[in-house]
DNA sequence: TCCCTTCTGAAAACATAGTTTCAGAAAACA
DNA sequence: TGTTTTCTGAAACTATGTTTTCAGAAGGGA
């Protein structure tokens, strides 16, 4: 039946679930991912365990066998072990390779290097008392909260509004046009909260709106790179994000990452409140059909 | 009856059979030998298996099992297996303190180990020569490019239009209002390429507008998670990102940093272009003194 | 909405793996 | 060499693993 895949023979376990991924099955899905999580060792076990360590039943992984072009589960298996054999006695596997069946001199493989390195030292620079005093900021309902950012970073402070909104009131995220910011500022409060995103080719009308609130009494919170905005001097508390990789432009990615952390800080803070919001959200999204539940 | 090993537990197996060697008889030694011969994956098979290479009876090696301190053979294999476990899987990611100055429960190091292993993953279940041919049609100057993200990741094709419309022209970001995207279609040609996102609480409204493209003969690529958006099948490439984390809420770090890598290979290969490009734009933003130069 | 197709896992059927028994073989000792 | 002890593997047996079947569930299409 699915003899389709005849030219699968001798190929990686993990090649041949990604070249079938989008012909399998949800169930398939959440079992393939299972095997490529510590891969190959989970399909290492028996048929029972590895069903179990994926929530799913042990057809289905006798099945998926057979798909990946296998005769049954223990095929499957010794193709898993004879690569084991392959790579366990071969030294040179064992060098930090990111995406394995690329050059290490491919664009994923350096851009990968690099991206983790400078997440090295972002963290080891971030001190984390800073980072949960914003956080702590973030969780009291009664500071507004206003997000803004630079002509890259506007999708930052973007997404990070999108989040915000999700777990509280009284967030707001101003528009990149700088004529209409007067009448941002004038709604800002002593106490508010105002988080701005600023790396190289540091932007001049960011400096003066943060000078303003700065006067106003807001505390400011800066995401800024590594050799840091000419604005952090206004700012209560700053991100440094490294930001530097073989591009002729700057990665926000480590930005990113520390936007999701205070997200995830701010979540773990106020779980109950913020569940209880996603939960009428939840039933929100549903009741406009604009989103499908997930399986 | 052999329980003078019970000092055994949790060591090593090839140390175990070491230490009791010359205890052993002579059929135990010539399995002992086989195991230890690429060790481990020799005995990660059936006992049966293992007893024809080494040339003794199943009862020899499960009478072995028992001799070196397992309950019996599948304990023996359980311990291989997880001795494996520890060996293979990425040392790196495993453990590692990223903010020294922080304890490993802080929620930074935590989600600094789950990215990087998303990362990992990310990278291993993607095959090179997909992204080497998405990089590729971003290249072609004829195609036009058209974005579009979802509720969350509407911020992420925000940033990959931005960096791409600073490379070339016909790019265009379509507006999250999926009631204005009829006007979007009947612009977008045969050949043109439409960037969609869409991960989990995947979005009806994405895969109507997907279908549409898909029958004028638009190439889509999609940028989706581990576990695949149902209109992969309208799409010609896709990029599976894991987006699991400590949080209520998904990860788009290592989707963020799949884009970003796209974007440096578009601009490595059309570097003479792009450079151009750029001097240009920097006339112009000097000009409007909206940004000041670096330092 | 209904119908049809596809997917899924419980349970039965089946196959293989693992253990125990036991008689013969090999070694150890006198 | 005879006696005793220990070792060994064929075979029977038991446990566990794997596959098949099938009915209900979920999803897609009209």
């Amino acid at each position: 039946m699915t003899n389709t895949t005849s030219s699968n023979d001798s190929q990686f376990v993990s090649q041949r679930i990604q070249d079938c991924f989008d012909r399998l099955t949800r169930a398939e899905r959440q079992l393939a991912n299972t095997i490529l999580d510590n891969y190959p060792v989970s399909g290492l076990g028996s048929i029972t365990a590895l069903a179990e360590a994926s929530g799913v039943s042990t057809p289905t992984v006798a099945r998926m066998a057979r798909k990946l072009g296998f005769g049954g589960f223990p095929e499957f298996q010794a193709q898993l072990r004879s690569e084991l054999q392959a790579t366990v006695s071969n030294p040179m596997a064992r060098r930090e390779v990111w995406a394995q069946n690329a050059p290490d001199t491919h664009i994923l493989n350096r851009f990968a290097d690099t991206v983790v390195e400078n997440l090295h030292h972002t963290l080891n620079q971030q001190s984390p008392e800073e980072f949960d005093a914003v956080v702590d900021l973030l969780c009291q309902p009664e500071r507004a909260i206003h997000l803004l950012g630079g002509r890259i970073t506007q999708s930052l402070a973007k997404y990070m509004f999108t989040h915000l909104q999700m777990m509280r009131s009284k967030v707001s995220l101003i528009e990149p046009n700088s004529s209409s910011w007067t009448h941002y500022i004038i709604n800002m409060n002593k106490g508010d909260v105002f988080i701005i995103f600023d790396v190289r080719r540091y932007e001049r009308d960011l400096q003066r709106i943060a000078e303003m609130a700065a006067e106003r009494g807001v505390i400011i919170v800066l995401f800024t790179d590594q050799w840091g905005s000419p604005l952090g001097k206004h700012s209560q508390h700053r991100f440094n994000a490294r930001i530097e990789v073989p591009s002729a432009w700057d990665s926000a990615t480590v930005m990113l990452f520390l936007i999701e952390a205070v997200i995830a800080g701010v979540q773990d803070k106020t779980w109950d409140e913020t569940t209880d919001r996603m939960e009428k959200l939840e039933v929100l999204f549903e009741h406009t059909k604009l989103f499908r539940k997930f399986i």
